[in-house]
DNA sequence: AAACGCAGTTTCTAAATCGGGAACGCTGAC
DNA sequence: GTCAGCGTTCCCGATTTAGAAACTGCGTTT
């Protein structure tokens, strides 16, 4: 099937640096003729996949791209329960919940829940970034078996994000084994400059992490001393989630009895200095 | 651009109703070879649009769709504004929001931000609907252009979703008119049976609906009679949307001060009626 | 236990579709 | 008014696809 993947790799040119292209830059980045691009294009107009400025005559994605890829985090098994789990740590914390999972060599944001404190993070939904640049690749990767951490980092550059990111070999296994220890991951601007994040793992059937539940927030308005206990909220849930997807018993926070039922709001152990204006 | 052509059918046959099929099913439906589905499967498969389940062999949207759907949303003009405004409308009524926009002749969901009182309403972000059967596309049709609704409805016939789906044209366009004079919609149950929604307009550059912002809520929570508060809260909030998509005058609710800056969590004006538990 | 049936993958050949370069409108800039 | 840049169309050679049937592997039946 050649021409279905080259129009893919087309297709896969509108990334999230790029949103919108033309014709010419397309040729220019795949290497294909103009015409053919122009070929491809119009198919996948045809079909909704891309959409097509009428006056500035460039490409976007189409709606039934959207359609089509919602069915991926609508039938994805974590999803269905994590969306209310997420609702209930929002409503908890106050912050953004995030749920990442591992996709390739890198880290897809799946599902995220707004909080109070930050309704945009700027990273979106079915963004991809570097295992070892956020909280969530690095969870991941302390729980990968070794032999899988040393193929991912072995020989690969650890690319600087912002200032703060991780990009000493040493300093990250570290701060893998520091997650292992610990249960949790943390993030000081390291994947975007003034927000922090807090991330717990959470397994599937076979024990082996199958994402990663997160929180964010401005890094002023969390005192770190806090992150424990806003680790030990994430851990609850995600052990809900982990039970959810057949891995009955999860190793991180203690067994205090969880909350029943849909998140009967209670007393949100909010850990912002300062909290509600 | 007949290959690429035949392999987005085969790939927009992964709708919400069947999510995972086969190459038998597949070739069945499309009434192509098995061999060729199979080929085309695969390619989908190498570029992580499609996955494939190692052990029942069939085949599922893949993580790629989704990243690729998700830069329709993420760029989309009014989502960036939406998200913002979106949380402020849960955190002042409780309920779920939702935005949806026209796609082709039917309704699709683009964002929703999850209430305390209803962490899951069956219908995701992606899907699509008939326009008649949902508060949504009700709004839409009320704003659209007459000729343009006369297209839309002549002829075609109004599909049942639940009991209370309306099917009957007189019904629909009494339903329009209403809306037109109010400014909002309603449904009780006509989508979901025991869901009730409330939508207003948001109108675009040249005056036209370009999507609509909506309530969802368990039906046996609000008191119908609330409808136009919750509907005046909702104009507030399309307000700002229509405002920023180059539509500066919005002609629902009063011209109340809105609350300025990013969402000061003020006291909810909740209107279930029994509140928290 | 063996055979059947079903589902997905592979093989093969004729012929249609694609690939590539260059020419053609169209729009906006100078 | 002319020029430059972009997207679209045209054309021919040959690669690639379409289609039917055979193959493999797994689960179920007898």
């Amino acid at each position: 099937m050649k021409s279905l993947s080259k129009g893919l790799r087309v297709l896969m040119e509108f990334t999230a640096d790029a949103p919108v292209l033309g014709v010419t830059e397309l040729a220019s980045r795949t290497g294909l003729a103009k015409g053919q691009i122009s070929k491809i294009l119009n198919t996948f107009r045809q079909h909704g996949v891309l959409a097509q400025d009428q006056a500035t005559r460039r490409y976007s994605v189409g709606s039934r791209a959207f359609a089509l890829g919602s069915r991926f985090v609508n039938y994805h098994p974590l999803a269905r329960e994590a969306l209310v789990v997420m609702r209930q740590v929002v409503e908890q914390t106050g912050h953004s919940a995030r749920l990442s999972i591992m996709d390739g060599d890198q880290v897809m944001y799946l599902l995220q829940s707004e909080g109070i404190f930050l309704a945009d993070t700027g990273w979106r939904v079915g963004m991809f970034l570097p295992l070892h640049a956020t909280t969530a690749g690095k969870v991941i990767l302390a729980f990968l078996p070794p032999l899988r951490v040393d193929e991912l980092l072995d020989g690969a550059t650890l690319v600087t994000i912002t200032p703060n990111t991780i990009t000493d070999p040493a300093t990250l296994r570290r701060d893998l084994a520091e997650i292992r220890r610990k249960g949790f991951g943390i993030s000081k601007g390291e994947t975007t400059a003034g927000l922090g994040t807090v991330g717990v793992p959470v397994f599937g059937r076979d024990g082996h992490v199958t994402a990663v539940l997160g929180l964010v927030f401005p890094l002023h308005l969390v005192d770190w001393a806090d992150a424990p206990a806003l680790a030990a909220i994430l851990h609850e849930h995600a052990r809900t989630l982990s039970q959810g997807a057949g891995c009955p018993v999860y190793p991180f926070g203690g067994s205090a009895p969880r909350p029943t039922g849909t998140s009967p709001p209670q007393a949100p152990v909010r850990s912002g200095r300062r909290a509600r204006a």
